[in-house]
DNA sequence: GCGATTAGTTATCTCTCATAACTATTTTCT
DNA sequence: AGAAAATAGTTATGAGAGATAACTAATCGC
């Protein structure tokens, strides 16, 4: 028995966040084979299109603190999917790229996500779809101005 | 200096990934005043929305698990916002009634609520903002469908 | 009445997200 | 050049979300 969600289902927080949820289940379901979370996945594909760049700007894009980053960047470096080499430019900072190894998985992961995407596509149509993107990118920006 | 994001920005899951966490973050300057996070705000709706409904009807329409709902549930006892009660046909079950606390408190909510929704028109326009509604619904629903 | 569900709980575990405090290195500014 | 400020990365810590497994007590289906 369902129950009434009230004014809930007028908030747009409320659905973003079920919404959310559903599409990561969903992408999961093709990520998991591989032991790759999306949060994983948008890393990779962050230093494989930037080969180079350091930890914190590659946080920074993604808008995760430096600080949380350590410990999801050190656990693929421990895969073998990243390589971390002291920048030589910058004595502080560590280039980050993406190994033999990341760079295969990561090819794999894409085919995986335009799998998925063309799944979402098809739930909504492609109008919809893309006409989500808009809207969403200005959402997301409210935050950092 | 910003990265190339590459394809993530293409993808839906991504960026309402990132859409979520400001929305959400607008959101909670409001709330934090009252100590409420935005799925304690969820359950105080639905509660005083269906008065009397047990914990794993309340937890379940919101797409928690009965498992996961208890801690928050406890705490909102504990704060007394929310009372839980023996149900008088199902010994099993604890039916969930809103103190009078938690009903003037909810009040105010749906009024911080409701300035915030109005935020995120002006920021989307007030057509963009309802057009979002059916497409995120539709989303949320591929999982459970 | 007996087996299968259902309501709720406890106990874990992993991951996310946040803050504070610290080291080592640039940069900036005078 | 030298002091002060900013930056890159780390550790430690804590709350909270989300998942799974295993359990008790009560109700339901037949």
């Amino acid at each position: 028995m369902a129950l009434d969600l009230g004014p809930l289902d007028g908030h747009v927080g409320y659905l973003l966040r079920r919404a959310q949820l559903a599409v990561f289940a969903d992408i999961m379901t093709g990520f998991a084979a591989h032991g790759i979370s999306p949060a994983d996945y948008a890393v990779l594909t962050v230093i494989g299109g930037n080969s180079g760049a350091g930890q914190s700007q590659v946080a920074e894009s993604l808008g995760i603190q430096k600080t949380n980053f350590v410990p999801q960047i050190r656990r693929m470096e421990e895969r073998g999917l990243v390589a971390r080499t002291p920048s030589p430019t910058d004595r502080r900072s560590m280039s980050l790229t993406l190994t033999a190894e990341g760079e295969t998985l990561l090819a794999e992961l894409h085919r995986t996500a335009q799998a998925h995407v063309d799944r979402m596509r098809g739930h909504l149509g492609p109008e919809a779809y893309a006409a989500l993107r808009e809207p969403l990118m200005r959402l997301a920006a409210i935050g950092p101005g």
